[in-house]
DNA sequence: CTCGACTCCTGTTAGC
DNA sequence: TGCTAACAGGAGTCGA
């Protein structure tokens, strides 16, 4: 599912499109619109305007305009971004393989090329104006610092707290299984119990993650996600994982090592 | 404020 | 083979 790295890719599509003017909105899908956002407020708000830029936060991919309030785009667990009808992605774990035009939930008509969102499930959403204040420090910048301030004092379970994209954006439950995985970390543990070397080993973990998994394509090329699945072992020592809802998500971690 | 439970969405898949 | 029910997770809401 799209988690901070697609996003990251999503962006660099979007950046085609600076210097572009809307031309028309075509929204659909009235469930799509968040915050109490129809397709006339967000014509009459977006149309005439150009694309100054592409930014990201989290999972939040925002587009500028000059002149007008920024267009904010999430993509839930099934969405896609195209633009000029190109993905940035092939492939979205969870997603289905191919492409359906019925799943168009949100269209922007640009005076050259489009720019559309593509969301079978439809947990996406389209935002005016977001607030960007609501989200916590972006994933791919995370000091061990910042993770410190983040998991200290706290009785939730650590894989919680770096889901919570109010303290931490970007992370999604692959991503964080992997870290954990790769930091030798029970996701269970209470964030507020790791020590200080603990917690500089899941901040490089998840640096370490990013960049990997970045390389490779998307937050599905995992060495952990080859074996998340019900039967499925350790690709690091061969012990069978465990399966448990952690933090209300489906989480996969190794018993033998990680602590 | 913190935390967990619940809810929304629908394509895919496991199982009868 | 054909159907049903469970499953997936990002994000918002609500109540203790």
């Amino acid at each position: 599912m799209p988690e901070i790295l697609e996003i990251e890719s999503y962006r660099e599509l979007a950046a085609r499109t600076i210097g572009r003017e809307v031309r028309a909105v075509d929204a659909p899908d009235a469930w799509f619109l968040k915050q109490g956002l129809d397709a006339e407020a967000l014509a009459s708000a977006l149309i005439g305007h150009r694309v100054d830029g592409a930014r990201r936060i989290g999972k939040l991919l925002l587009v500028d305009l000059h002149g007008a309030p920024t267009l904010g785009l999430r993509f839930g667990m099934t969405g896609r971004l195209v633009v000029d009808g190109a993905t940035a992605i092939d492939a979205l774990a969870y997603g289905p393989a191919r492409e359906n035009p019925a799943w168009d939930r949100f269209r922007l008509v640009l005076d050259r090329g489009t720019l559309v969102i593509n969301d079978p499930r439809r947990l996406g959403g389209v935002l005016l104006d977001p607030d960007e204040s609501r989200l916590g420090v972006d994933a791919m910048t995370l000091t061990s610092a910042q993770l410190a301030a983040v998991l200290e004092r706290s009785d939730a379970p650590l894989k919680a707290k770096l889901m919570d994209q109010a303290r931490i954006a970007g992370l999604g439950n692959l991503l964080t299984d992997e870290s954990l995985w790769r930091a030798g970390i029970d996701p269970a543990r209470p964030a507020g119990s790791l020590d200080a070397r603990e917690t500089e080993v899941l901040a490089a973990a998840i640096r370490e993650t990013l960049t990997l998994l970045g390389t490779r394509g998307g937050s599905h090329t995992g060495d952990l996600q080859r074996e998340r699945r019900r039967g499925g072992l350790c690709p690091r020592d061969g012990a069978p994982l465990e399966r448990r809802t952690v933090g209300g998500r489906t989480t996969y971690s190794c018993p033998a090592h990680q602590h």
